[in-house]
DNA sequence: TAAATAGTAGACTAAGTGGTCAACATTTTT
DNA sequence: AAAAATGTTGACCACTTAGTCTACTATTTA
């Protein structure tokens, strides 16, 4: 009956399943599945090989245990917005969501792209099932805002896959980003790549750009 | 002497030369570089993997000329553009180039984005320099349409992210789109799918779409 | 403190892996 | 038709791979 209780000891095991759990998702972000190696992964944990095949019986069961956690992140405010709700003010928030992930977790996002990009075998599962009711959930709020003349007539699919598309963009191709813009994104710089990114969607949306938003050009 | 003889004798070298770039450019695209295997590559090009090795010296070679082949796709009308251009027909036709990339040539936009995840290791000779720079001149022409009125103000950067982000995504996160649509992209959605972008990107940079863009909503 | 549990680690294995080689077959050139 | 070049193929090799086994040590628990 101790549910509760707040034992803070940290076991060993926690804390190098934490240093193994951080080390495959770089390795994983780097080389997808196929291409990673359990070696490369144990070196970055600084561990034994051997190690990491007893805290998770293979490499697969690893892949899969960062897959599930990694689909958690990907709840936002906008799972449970409904008609009533501000569009302006929820897709701000869902944009900005969206791109704190691909600041904060960039091997997240590139471990799912690569999942998606090799045909997302393992995703099956979970995924499929809940990821399209979720999707035709928020299909449905966008298209009744559309109707009560809220927003702008546009296709909610193409509007959310042009969110995914950019805001990813920014942990997905970071190297070129970063190539390209001679330096790396500071987090003002995120700042400033959000608001460009809502004014855009917004504007396209003919929607109002929430003041919190607004850049200080 | 013979410079344009016309010779359409097409040896049984380079048909097979090609079998095994379009099977390679598959499993490349869905693995990665390490994650490919050869013979994968010799199975799905029907052939043995010995007679693989015998065209591409190496898998790292074979890797190499596809992706040299990839780049001269990036290729478009927008590279050659000046000030005196209208922003509004050269950017909506840059964004048609991508769109149209993304509908026939996905498996080149899916091997480069995992070039890019991997963290670029083979772009680096032809690359860098040479993107770098044409980056730069379209930052200028930009900034300058910018300068005489013709544009919103907007950051040059981001809205080629934005661009390259949003075409690109058509193609690499192919198989998210399909499952969530339910059905695939047929040449028609992508027609649609293209003026949607051209609008929301044109829309937002205080432009008008070029009547050729315009859906038929 | 004794016993059980959790963690560490080198040696090893079986199944791939990219790539070579040598012998052969086919096609092209002379 | 002879010679040369091009293409085909199975056997093979050295190395890497994920995963096991066994013996050990450290830490909890009773």
């Amino acid at each position: 009956m101790c549910a509760s209780k707040n034992h803070k000891e940290i076991s060993i095991g926690d804390i190098n399943r934490s240093k193994i759990l951080n080390a495959a998702e770089k390795e994983f972000a780097l080389h997808g599945y196929k291409g990673a190696r359990v070696q490369q992964i144990a070196d970055r944990a600084e561990l034994p090989k051997t190690n990491v095949l007893y805290y998770f019986k293979s490499k697969e069961s690893l892949y899969l245990a960062l897959l599930e956690d990694i689909l958690r992140l990907w709840n936002s405010r906008f799972d449970e917005a409904t008609v009533s709700d501000d569009p302006a003010e929820v897709l701000a928030h869902y944009i900005a969501d969206k791109m704190e992930i691909s600041r904060c977790r960039p091997d997240a996002s590139k471990m799912f792209a690569l999942e998606i990009i090799n045909g997302a075998p393992n995703l099956d599962k979970f995924f499929k099932d809940q990821h399209s009711s979720w999707m035709a959930g928020r299909v449905d709020v966008i298209t009744q805002w559309i109707e009560q003349g809220k927003l702008v007539a546009t296709d909610p699919h193409y509007l959310l896959f042009n969110i995914w598309a950019t805001s990813q963009h920014y942990a997905d191709f970071s190297v070129q980003i970063n190539e390209l813009r001679g330096k790396s994104m500071t987090q003002t710089d995120f700042t400033e790549a959000t608001n460009n990114l809502v004014k855009l969607i917004l504007t396209g949306c003919g929607l109002l750009v929430p003041t919190e938003f607004e850049g200080r050009r």
